[in-house]
DNA sequence: GTAGTCCCTGTAGTAGATACAGGTTCAAGA
DNA sequence: TCTTGAACCTGTATCTACTACAGGGACTAC
């Protein structure tokens, strides 16, 4: 994905194929108060400026990088504010790491343990399997 | 957790107790009918038999496994069939397998983007950041 | 004018539970 | 027997981060 803001205003439509997003979510994100409301025409159909781009694009790749919508709402307070400093937003990061590698450290655990048990199994039509067993057997 | 049946009837709560997990865990795995209804008393509560202390171990064990509730209907239909080969077991122990090596590999290589980035901030009060950077910037 | 595509709104659905409110029932002690 | 507090019942709401859909209005090209 591109993620780049054009120069010129565009619709939402226009917007999500540019970010390749689906257009939903830009109104998902406005309800929730990511994106602010942006300006309208006089029918009522949403105008997204450069700026409104450029946020959609911090948004979506922070996303990307798998911060939560929490942590996106600090990313971005810090960043409306032009004060922040490296250190805060390394804090949030450090954070978001040691999340990720608990989630890693977790889903590797659990593959060991499966590939365990099924690297027992013959496979075929044998009316017995150990995935089964270890299933029903009680611990 | 020992997901271990008793010998005699239980009502939620101590089966609940008993296999270390939530209690309205136990009611909703009724209503989406991963349990059977079980028993009730005359007045309406629930009394889980051995039987149904075994199954819910089953499930809870397969969960900890990793296995969706609907890889668990599977398994479960498997399981009740008392027809099942190994082969079956196996395949669908496979194809849980390969999501979760998918699932490390995403996040592996967001670990390591997120590593990279961060490597590369000072952090302390400097009034920049490598990871803001890295946000901001059109793709 | 009209056809087709876009956009608008509100709402529901997804996974897998967990929590809560408001009301019975049970079990133990006085 | 009465009372008290824990446990149980039901239905519904909440969480994350979207995605989908229905029913209608607007815009564009021909």
């Amino acid at each position: 994905m591109a993620f780049a803001a054009t120069d010129r205003p565009l619709k939402r439509g226009a917007l999500a194929r540019r970010f390749g997003c689906n257009i939903e979510t830009i109104r998902y994100y406005e309800n929730i108060a990511l994106l602010p409301a942006p300006e309208r025409t006089r029918s009522g159909h949403r105008i997204y400026s450069p700026a409104d781009q450029t946020r959609l694009g911090f948004i979506l790749r922070a996303r990307e990088l798998g911060f939560s919508v929490e942590e996106l709402r600090s990313l971005l307070s810090l960043a409306d504010s032009h004060e922040y400093t490296c250190g805060e937003v390394l804090t949030l990061t450090r954070g978001h790491l040691t999340d990720i590698r608990t989630r890693i450290k977790d889903l590797a655990r659990l593959e060991h343990t499966l590939a365990d048990i099924s690297a027992q199994c013959e496979g075929g039509d044998v009316p017995h399997c150990p995935v089964m067993d270890a299933l029903l057997k009680d611990g």
